[in-house]
DNA sequence: ATGAAAGCGCTAACAT
DNA sequence: ATGTTAGCGCTTTCAT
């Protein structure tokens, strides 16, 4: 074991009280200037620091907030939880990630372990399979703060961070039709997500505007968001064995984007030649890909950054909190060769 | 906030005193059956979960680790973490990560933080920028549990977990010189890491089975590890100023071995007609890259798993631990088109 | 077999 | 201005 010096420690060398120590320390008023020097001085000379756990007790907050997130090895959430520890570690919060794989049993369990550890709040991006959010409605009802941010709650009224989904997918949408491509199939997340529908909607949107009518058998959902292989294939050869098949992918998710060009180029289809693609990603190499890939790019940081202050914020304020923002970002739409008919377009520089 | 029940609580509604609570809680023997049957009910009805804050402070222990790596968003330490979180969650003990952003300053910063804490014990990969151990050296002195993990530190004596580097190095250098390139430059990490000077060794050795030169203008060190553009960019132009300039690069670091392929490709040069690559990168897009990259991949989340198991085992270890061991596994070589000259080969399927 | 009390490190009334 | 005391939740002697 490692032990450090406690403010007994200082108030015995000192022939102080503890008290009267950690008074000092604290900078109270009440306290002789004298004194106040002496503990201070005596403090750094020992380089004395406040045992966090005898503060969470007394406190009752743990000082450490519980991230819920489907998977820590892919892109956005890896840039998300960089956003997280930059704000939580300056504000003096440490932070305990869980994973979901898409999995709703998962997701209650790993809430369950994060309440039981006495983490003072929540940040919260739903699983793929989730559709029960009763267990984040009781707690959010007992006063407990949650803020979700990306695969946000329809509702439960708290503090969101989002990007602005339909934006983002009509974007997309329309820089494939605008390349000139008309068969547009939309390969997406699970239905159960509200990020997936409002994609859906800036799909359509797209489609609309351009005088495209909207093929159902185009709308495809692989509800594991492209972490199962197989269930990427299955669709994608779904899609391929249309009558009236596809020549473009318009797709929401960043495994199930990268995934998609992988299994594409092992049926030995060209892209963009015999089928475009334009997706969701943070991939900071899309550029590399062959070909490079036509993207729609979240502020994943700045997401996991702002969710961050509002969840401290909550946890900080002194009054119960009733009034809740979401806050919607843009996307930022990267256009390159997987979206060019008419050859190799590459962005580099 | 949000309250839960205490040991106090259940001693109130049974009527009994709050360490008979304790006991049955806990499985004592020293206990009447129908008592402890009663409690145990008791506790379960109302869910009852020990608070982890309290305990901790009783038994000076923090059940939590720390974690110093580079960056969360790369995609060996990312997995590398999976690994630590797949075990640390099964044994009680979450996990606190830090990034040093290849920074010594900041390493110490992030070490200092983690201490006062107190986490139970660290799991450690030093940054680019690293030399002095000291601060490690005193933890590990004082009886304080480290495990260090791929960027180990030499001179500290405590458990260890890497990869085979030299095989890794030795095993691409072959590689880029069986499909006929003899004039291979390595492009590396720090010289301060322990990891670059036994993969510089792979290197060197693999050129001299083969009767090449170890030609010393072909070795350059970018001290951030590929994080820093500018300075990959300025190295690269160096070797290709060079009047025998180089056909191939065996590259050292996942995002080093990125950005290089990134430049090249923005300078119009041709891969590997024009100039060969393969490189360490744990990357699971390698494949979809224009060329597929040949890489050398290590096991990172096992690397995570086993740094875990080693570091709880030490914290948890009764007696003073003195024999230390050092793992090595192996890595993967998976070549691609990056390092055939003659035509690409996608390996997809 | 069970209860009372002390103590882990710290803060905050409540004395003086 | 400083000391004494109680208490946060829990375990563990020490009594009974």
């Amino acid at each position: 074991m490692f032990e450090s010096y406690t403010i007994k420690d200082i108030a015995k060398a000192l022939g102080l009280s503890t008290s009267t120590v950690s008074r000092a320390l604290n900078g109270s008023y009440e306290i002789g200037a004298e004194t106040k020097k002496l503990v201070l001085e005596y403090a750094e000379k020992i380089n004395y620091r406040p045992n966090p756990i005898a503060l969470s007790l007394k406190e009752q907050k743990s000082h450490s907030i519980g991230v819920v997130v489907a998977e820590v090895a892919n892109n956005y959430f890896s840039q998300a939880i960089n956003g997280i520890e930059s704000i939580a570690y300056n504000r003096g919060y440490h932070v305990i990630i869980t994973q979901t794989h898409e999995s709703y049993a998962r997701e209650t369990a790993n809430v369950q372990h994060l309440i039981s550890r006495h983490v003072d709040g929540l940040l919260v991006s739903l699983s793929a399979e989730t559709t029960d959010l009763s267990h984040y409605q009781y707690l959010h009802d007992k006063g407990f703060p949650i803020v979700f941010f990306d695969r946000v709650a329809p509702n439960i009224e708290t503090h969101k961070v989002t990007v602005n989904n339909f934006q983002g997918a009509f974007e997309a949408t329309e820089e494939l039709i605008r390349t000139g491509y008309k068969k547009i199939a939309h390969l997406t997340n699970s239905y159960n997500l509200l990020i997936s529908k409002e994609r859906l909607n800036g799909y359509k949107a797209a489609l609309e505007k351009h005088g495209i009518p909207f093929n159902p058998e185009y709308l495809k959902h692989c509800n594991h968001g492209g972490m199962i292989q197989h269930e990427v294939e299955t669709t994608i050869q779904e899609l391929l064995n249309l009558d009236d098949k596809p020549d473009a992918l318009f797709i929401t998710s960043d495994r199930l984007t990268t995934n998609c060009l992988y299994i594409l180029k092992k049926l030995g289809l060209r892209v963009p030649e015999d089928i475009a693609i334009a997706g969701f990603t943070n991939s900071d190499v899309a550029e590399l890909f062959d070909p490079p890939l036509s993207v729609v790019r979240q502020p994943a940081f700045q997401i996991g950054q702002i969710a961050t202050e509002m969840l401290i914020n909550l946890i900080e304020s002194k009054r119960p909190v009733t009034e809740f923002v979401t806050e919607t970002l843009e996307t930022q739409l990267i256009t390159r060769a997987s979206t060019h008919k008419s050859g190799k377009k590459n962005n580099a520089g």
